[in-house]
Parts: structure tokens; C-alpha cells; sequence
DNA sequence: GCGCAATTCAAACTGCTGTTTGAAATGGCT
DNA sequence: AGCCATTTCAAACAGCAGTTTGAATTGCGC
């Protein structure tokens, strides 16, 4: 492989590719999205693909994985916030970058569609998305809930309100489609960006302020209550 | 037309590739469903859909609306509560009847997979769903949470935390396979829907008694003492 | 320049898709 | 039975998909 030789163009047409590869898989699905569309965009011959990825599949998991990582890497689910600063602030900036992460237009939008369209037809590049890139941060936003629930933090708990959590910020971008239809009045541009991350984080603290753990209706005895006292200790 | 003379049988092919087509839909996706494999578990002739449906898309359509209205049908977002039962009583029922609705798995299990992939790349077929289907639910949580709001209830304010409570409904579906990657231990059984149902009504009950309209400022610290009483609880 | 490996290219290949077609079969009606 | 519209059928059609191929081109070390 070109090492340092060639450091600026290791290989030009397999990075055009791959930026190609993104717009049209976002825009038609993996299915869809044919190699001649992708190799036309990238300027490239109809063989390229097969040449430097092996074929149209192993292009796809290899878009996935870099538009998922460059997502991350431009909003950091901290937001720049110090791991010390207060619980409160630090879900506000998890849902704000969630937002901003799922709603961004920039060249690299491909993220959030592409992840739609893998929430409907799992690959098998989504189990590596899954654990390089989705369980640290659904580990972070844990962290979150189980300092602002205190002593009432289960196990059960923290997983149930977590994912209400996240499930409001991802709500509006998975159901673009019935939303728009519903509220066509509705625009997310950064403004309402902002206020929506106020509506869900003002709408979770409440609810965390007086979550208390679901009695799981038949085995319900309280002593469970007790032994629980541990888990929501942080890590440090 | 066959009108009453063929009552038995008016078109039992018809119905018979409505049936197959909804699983094959289903389980492949509008593009990737094939029609002849649509026929051959409907037992007909690879004709069958062109000269019953017109093509390929017109069953799609047909298939999506039967699916929808069926799934309405068997789980209404009521219940069978009065209209005048309490808001709590009726957004529970709301919260469970949905979730019911989405995770059947009956023969009629087609409509959520079939909603997912919609949401993923909506045709035609979306806006008439969301106009015979979505908007009246739509309407019908408004105004249990405008209820539960009570004199706090803003239009945003109602769109914004209508939107909280379904979202975490569908997120349990839409998402699937990414929660069934990060927590494999959860299993969408009647027992767990049921507690299910309970933490998200819990959780966003808490949430609306809270409740303000966000006037793009901060969060009021300790504003909220008592307002709990007030609205939320009634009986008719 | 020369040689050699890496890359690009145009063209063809294989396979599957939705759809059409025209004949064959069906089934109620007089 | 005999007619007729409706429905079914096997076969073929037209087109596009991903992939392969083998020649042409490039780019670098010598």
C-alpha cells in the first residue's frame, strides 16, 4: 500500500468514492443506489468500485462507519463540557449535540439518513456502529440519568429513562416524514434546534425529578429498594 | 362486477396476493419485494398483480392503507374508554394501545414494518395514510394533553409535548435494532409492554405536571412546588 | 528510456426485475 | 349446449443491476 510516497494522493479516486458512495446511498438507500450512479458522481470508471472496495457491499459498510465517526467527531456528546460540570448542564448538551449531530446539512449529512434507512434494513455494518460508536455514548447518557435519579437509580430505571431520552431526540428526525405532514409549519433550522433541546431536557428533568422505579407488576415486594443503593454510584 | 352472485369467492386471488404481499413487503422492502415471489406464495400466476392491482406500486398502496386501517382497528387509541374518562385514565390508554398496535405480531404484523420502512424512504402512499390515520390520533393526544396541561396549554406547548409522549412510544419499534444490539436481555413480551406503557405514561405524566411554555429562557429553579394538584387529576 | 506494478477504461456478461402478450381455461347465463 | 366476459397461465420481452474481463494507460524506481 502507498505509504508516504504518495502522502497526497494515496489514492484520490477511492476517497472521491467514498464521498459519492454517501450522497447516494443517503439519498436511495443501499438497495437502490446503484454502482454506475456512485462511480458517475465520483467521476470514476464503472469498475472502480469493484476494484479498490471488492464490491458494492463493503463500500457501504465502509461509508457507514466513516459518516458515523465524522459525525461524532464534529459534535461530541459533551459539547466541550468538563465531565465534572453539573448533571443537568451535561444533558442539556447531550441532547443539543444529539440534535444538532442527527439534524446537520453539511456535506457530511449523509449520518442521519443513513441511519434511518439502517433502523429499517439492518446490516451487517450496524453491529460495529453499534459498538464503536452508539453503546459509549448510551453509556454516557446513563451516567447522566443515574446522577440526576440519585439513590432511586436502578439498573431498570436508568435503562427505561435513558431511553426516553434519547428516544424524543431521535423521534424527530426518524419521523421526518409524518412530522412534516402533520406540522408543515414546523423548520429546523438552528433556532429551533435550540429550543426543541430545551423543550425535551426541561420535559426529562421533570420527569426524572419524580421518576420512581416501575414495581414490576408481579413481583413487587420493596426489597428491592434497598439493594440498589450501589449502582448509581459513578465510575472516576 | 360480481356483486352478491359470487359472494364466496369475489376475488379470492385479490385477497389472496393483498395477504402475501403484505408479508413480502414486509419483510423486503417495496424495492426489494419481488412480484413473483408475492405470487408464488399467493399460489397465482407472475400476472396476477398487473392484472388485479394495475402494477407493482398500486399493490403497494393498497397493501399499506389495509394495513394501517386493520391495525387501527383492532387496538383504537381509546381502548373502549368513554370519552369522558380522566385524561391520566386515556393518555394511559393512548400509551398502551399504541404500543400494542405497533408490536403485534399477528398476521397482520406488516403495519409497523411496513411504517418503518416508510419512514425511511416515504412514497406517495404516506400522505394519505397520514391523513385518513395518523392525523386523528394525532388529534385525539392533543387534546388529552391539552387536558393535562390545562390552563398552561399553549398550541406549541401541546404539538411540543404530544410529540415527547409518542416519540417514546415509537421508539421502541423504530429502533429496534440498535436497542436489541445494546440490551439484548429486553424482550417485547405482553408483560413488558405493559410496564412498558406504565413507565412512559409515569414518565410523562411527571413531565406535564411541570410543564411550561418555553419562552426561550432558562429553567426557573424551584418553581415548582405544588402545581401538581391542580389540573392534572379529575373525575367526571 | 525501460520495466513493472498499480490503476483506469470500455465493453461485455450473467442474472434478475416488472411487465406484456396471446392463448387457454373458467364459470355463470340464456 | 353454446356464448361470453372474466380470469389464469406459460412464455417471452425489455431493461437494468453488479460484476468481470482483458486491454490500455499511468506513474514510479532504475
Amino acid at each position: 500500500m502507498a505509504d508516504q510516497t504518495q502522502s497526497e494522493t494515496p489514492d484520490r479516486t477511492r476517497r472521491t468514492l467514498l464521498l459519492a458512495a454517501g450522497e447516494v446511498f443517503a439519498e436511495c438507500g443501499f438497495r437502490a443506489a446503484t454502482v454506475r450512479e456512485i462511480c458517475r458522481r465520483a467521476g470514476a470508471n464503472i469498475a472502480a468500485v469493484n476494484y479498490h472496495f471488492g464490491d458494492k457491499e463493503a463500500l457501504y459498510t465502509e461509508v457507514l462507519q466513516h459518516a458515523l465517526q465524522a459525525a461524532r467527531e464534529k459534535y461530541p456528546p459533551s459539547l466541550g463540557l468538563p465531565p465534572g460540570a453539573p448533571a443537568k448542564a451535561r444533558l442539556r448538551a447531550f441532547v443539543l449535540s444529539f440534535l444538532l449531530r442527527i439534524f446537520d446539512e453539511g456535506p457530511h449529512a449523509h449520518h442521519g439518513k443513513l441511519m434511518v434507512r439502517e433502523m429499517a434494513e439492518p446490516t451487517l455494518a450496524l453491529d460495529a456502529v453499534v459498538r464503536d460508536q452508539i453503546r459509549p455514548m448510551s453509556g454516557q447518557l446513563a451516567g447522566i440519568v443515574a446522577e440526576l435519579l440519585g439513590a432511586r437509580a436502578t439498573p431498570e430505571l436508568v435503562r427505561a429513562c435513558s431511553l426516553s431520552v434519547v428516544s424524543q431526540v431521535m423521534f424527530y428526525h426518524l419521523c421526518r416524514p409524518v412530522i412534516g405532514r402533520l406540522f408543515p409549519e414546523m423548520k429546523f433550522d438552528r433556532a429551533q434546534i435550540d429550543q426543541l433541546a430545551a423543550h425535551i431536557t426541561e420535559f426529562s428533568l421533570h420527569a426524572l425529578r419524580n421518576a420512581k422505579a416501575t414495581s414490576s407488576a408481579k413481583p413487587s415486594p420493596r426489597a428491592r429498594l434497598k439493594a440498589k443503593s450501589s449502582i448509581a454510584n459513578r465510575k472516576s
